[in-house]
DNA sequence: TATATTTATTTGGTGTACCAAATTTTTATT
DNA sequence: AATAAAAATTTGGTACACCAAATAAATATA
């Protein structure tokens, strides 16, 4: 009756994307395996698929690359995924650490048309509860917007642009951590408990409060 | 990765259910396989694996019959599926006609917990858009409410309870066509293009007028 | 009852997406 | 260059959900 074939033709692509955005280094075939928790032989045997329906390209150095069609599909599956990801948590207030899972279901319901209804429902949000961007219809991310670190996800990079507290006693607390715009942040771990944020700054590891982390503005690095 | 068993699953029960529902005789292999649309071997295999879940049981004469479990089953993937269509309408604008497909995708989503947020975030409705009833979180039925003639499915019996209309004029025309409370009605066709209601009525096919459609409160019959 | 028809069941196959283990190729290291 | 390590690839499987065609069993009809 039903075909999955997007389902999991979705997963790749979108996990290809990000690998690629990251890109640290060219996207190889363990490394796709690695990202998508699957056996390399399955994965090539996939991309050999993908590459048949000019998704990716086979590169002669084994490098693994969307092209544009593929591009396109990864950014889709990626729109739907955080515009689900919104009305989740500001419909069915989900919190933001709730609703992944979920997202990662609902983004492969098929149909362009719905999602843009969705966006426009939600009012068209710029980022996702995680404060990652959500690409519009055209698949164009507005990006380099700086946002709270509050609103940020656990394991990425960040450059600290600017402080919305500029008094001074705040000014002389960030000092002390090393902590001002210019520098790079990575966000460890969200502390579920006490709502408080675990950050790399300059190799050392410290703790912020919510309130602190709400202070600091910062763009994706 | 993911595993979809569930998805062919709930169409298996809900089907099942549905025929189960019309209760004209059993529901055996050849009808559930062409309610489906497959083939009747496939459904006989699948059946039996249904049968070793425990979620139906195959009769010595044939009959194919839900088990209570399966029936809870069935009734949660109804409730989902009237749900979201309510979602589809109501929030995202579209017409009743244009959201089976996609409730036949969302209703697969797995998490009661948010079918559950869903039925709260729409006001907790009674009946979908096609004016059928949605089981609540207990798969409990409210049923034999009655509702406008023109908010029924196609290819449904109907009792006629009342009319909403009681003008002389109304009564009259309705009078000549041989209906009024109590009669039976089966909704054979929705006309698109003129929004008209293909009707029988005591063997006889009438044509009925949106706006008399509305007037007329039935029940499911 | 014998025959025809319908329904159930079996058999052998398909495509998709996955895996483990063995092998080959490539890359790095000594 | 020789060897060790890592990555790519091949091979032979699995499970799921489907199908067509053949056969068996049940039911209906002449």
């Amino acid at each position: 009756m039903a075909h999955f074939s997007h389902h999991s033709e979705e997963n790749y692509l979108k996990t290809l994307f990000k690998l690629e955005s990251r890109k640290e280094k060219k996207v190889n075939n363990t490394a796709l395996a690695k990202a998508l928790n699957l056996n390399p032989a399955t994965v090539l045997e996939m991309v050999r698929k993908l590459a048949d329906r000019k998704l990716v390209l086979l590169k002669p150095d084994k490098a693994i690359q969307l092209t544009e069609k593929g591009k396109n599909r990864a950014l889709l599956t990626i729109r739907k995924h955080r515009l689900w990801e919104v009305f989740l948590v500001e419909k069915m207030n989900y919190k933001w650490n709730e609703v992944h899972e979920l997202a990662e279901q609902l983004e492969h319901i098929e149909s362009t048309d719905l999602v843009d209804r969705l966006d426009n429902f939600l009012g068209n949000p710029s980022f996702d509860p995680h404060g990652d961007p959500i690409p519009d219809k055209n698949g164009k991310i507005t990006n380099n917007i700086s946002v709270p670190l509050s609103g940020c996800t656990e394991g990425k990079s960040y450059l600290v642009i600017n402080l919305i507290d500029t008094s001074d006693a705040f000014l002389q607390f960030l000092g002390k951590l090393n902590i001002m715009p210019g520098i790079k942040i990575k966000l460890l771990e969200k502390v579920e408990y006490d709502n408080s944020f675990s950050v790399e700054v300059q190799k050392k590891n410290v703790q912020l409060s919510e309130k602190v982390a709400m202070n600091i503005l910062v763009q994706h690095a």
